[in-house]
DNA sequence: TTGAAAGCGCTACCAT
DNA sequence: ATGGTAGCGCTTTCAA
């Protein structure tokens, strides 16, 4: 055994073994695998074979210690089972890999407590980027949370991305990747009005949270531009993007008599939920209620009929999200405010087969 | 400014700047933040003090290569997008919290190059576990494949975990979890035998994905047991799991006229696809049409009718794979085979609405 | 083109 | 209980 742990040794080989066992230096290996810095073929190929022999490969934690890296983004979210979620770590995974970056995912449940632990962790590891996903509750405390997320990480030289939740107030060093929430709504809900519905069950889920709150708005407006009056009493505010709420809320506003014609789903989800409770009533859909979503998920061409909603490029805004940081690393960190700091892309309606002009009411 | 980087200076302050503003020494901060180490009060919190001042957190890079460091698992996933997996993650990913530990997620979009050098660099980031996801193509090199990459990450200290698909041959480092897919399948068919029918199209997906295997032998096995002899005329082999396996695989039957009363689909993604096939042909599901799934996603559930289908444990066998892990490293690495190295997790049918004794044929 | 050596930030051992 | 310091494995000057 030499004096220097062996490469037969427990655990991995060094690059110190590889220079030993090639006849080399240290610093020839590092160029050779760098591949940033000329070597002669004869050097490259002795160390390769080794490298070949022995199996080896550098370890990462050295090598960002000392100054190389493989970039990483962590992406922060709530639950990776929602299929909106999972789109936009999609598009983050695939534009990190082709930039051979690095990505993680890790679950907040939607406890605050975790979220924080878990931008610390992320602080740790110095990842390129802390990348937030998916509506935020607009609690008070919500924008000064955020302020100083950015501050931290933006301090230990990461980026805060948040995506599909609306940007920061002031000049907090952050990345949003929204879509027009808001549009979409109101595309949606302008569809239905002009079929010629008027008495809609609005289902944009939790008044807090902030993409419930843009979908509520657009839909307003768009009954507001068809000069109908907006009845309050037909919006439903009882419940999480959950197949149950839709299924509940659609339950109580039969048993209530609401006679509605068409359902204003806050997601696809909560669609398929309502869709549900419609055909166990004994009604037809779009027969006798005509059901929007929003997202367009895969689920929502799965259902039958096959739901009309709202199309969000969430792969997309993953991709975004992840060119956003790459270029602002290329740019060099900080610096002002600028453009692609808030970028917002765009939604469009996706006509399908869920919605009839209203016959009679049920 | 000191000689040392000054803790204003770009990048992030480290425990130098700490110790030096507290006026103690490198290695008390280290104890204080490790926690594992008697220190005096008022040392830990003068330390303290320095670390929410400065925000300080520990470079994780460092402390890896200094031998601390927090256990990390890598996930790697074909397609983050599908529903089954992504339970799975969620259950490697709260096994892996609950512990302190890490998870990435990559995905390899079923390229072998990629999953190649996704496990390489895995290795250089010395993750406890690659937790290998879903079904394989049982192909020539797979077995020789398999056991390279666990020798070679059993070599670098991590351990390879295969979850949803077969174990290995022979006395490789490496574990399996899975689920007993055949098992299932006898029990499905065995349901849609039962119940009466006899002509029932079998969509197993493509033939070399080792579920499709097992699923489709566990059917013959419950088409022998009840006596009925098995067609290979009413299997269609020619899809992966897509919606769209499903319906193009019922409109051919359709076409064919295959006279068959039942569909037993090799996931409930196919089953939908199927379903809206029968739809649009103008049968009732499960009036004209039984049809049964495998997974039990959340998607079985949200279908109309709600579909009958086989449930697999995925969360719990994303959370067993992680505890196979952590067990393993408490014993202290490799050793011999063991018991806890391959395990077989149950499935069950769940009854549901999409199936009915055959009535009329279409 | 190649080698020697100084760190990168931290932990853990050895003194005190 | 606390401080000094030798590495951990790598990259990157600086010399040769």
């Amino acid at each position: 055994m030499s004096q220097h742990k062996a490469s037969a040794d427990s655990g991995r080989a060094t690059i110190r073994d590889v220079a030993e066992r090639a006849g080399v230096s240290v610093a020839s290996v590092s160029r050779v695998l760098s591949g940033n810095y000329p070597v002669s073929d004869e050097l490259r190929s002795r160390v390769m074979k080794v490298v070949r022999e022995l199996d080896y490969v550098t370890n990462a934690h050295a090598r960002s210690l000392a100054g190389g890296g493989t970039p990483t983004v962590a992406i922060l979210i709530n639950n990776i089972t929602g299929a909106a979620f999972a789109h936009i770590a999609q598009g983050v995974e695939n534009a990190a890999s082709v930039r051979g970056w690095l990505s993680m995912v890790c679950t907040t449940s939607d406890d605050p407590e975790r979220e924080l632990a878990l931008v610390n962790l992320m602080r740790q590891q110095g990842v390129a980027a802390v990348i937030l996903l998916g509506g935020a509750y607009d609690v008070e405390d919500y924008q000064l949370r955020m302020a100083r997320f950015a501050r931290s990480l933006d301090a230990a030289g990461s980026r805060l991305v948040l995506v599909g939740r609306p940007p920061l107030d002031g000049d907090v060093p952050a990345t949003a990747v929204d879509y027009d929430n808001e549009s979409g709504a109101y595309a949606m809900a302008s569809h239905l009005l002009s079929a010629g519905h008027r008495k809609i069950l609005i289902l944009p889920g939790h008044s807090d949270f902030t993409t419930a709150q843009g979908r509520l708005e657009g839909t307003r407006r768009a009954f507001a531009a068809h000069g109908v009056p907006f009845d309050p009493g037909m919006v439903n505010h009882h419940g999480g993007y959950s197949p149950e709420y839709g299924y509940q809320a659609v339950q109580e506003g039969l048993r209530h008599k609401l006679g509605f014609t068409a359902v204003l789903a806050g997601t696809d989800v909560v669609a398929a939920g309502a869709m549900q409770a419609v055909r166990e009533a004994g009604l037809t859909v779009p027969g006798d209620v005509s059901i929007v979503g929003y997202d367009d998920i895969p689920l929502a061409s799965q259902l039958f009929p096959q739901l009309t909603t709202v199309h969000v490029p969430y792969e997309e805004m993953g991709r975004v999200a992840v060119r956003a940081v790459a270029d602002q690393r290329e740019r060099g960190g900080r610096r002002k405010a600028r453009e692609g700091d808030h970028v917002v892309l765009g939604t469009h309606v996706v006509v399908r087969q869920s919605v009839q002009p209203p016959a009679r009411r049920p």
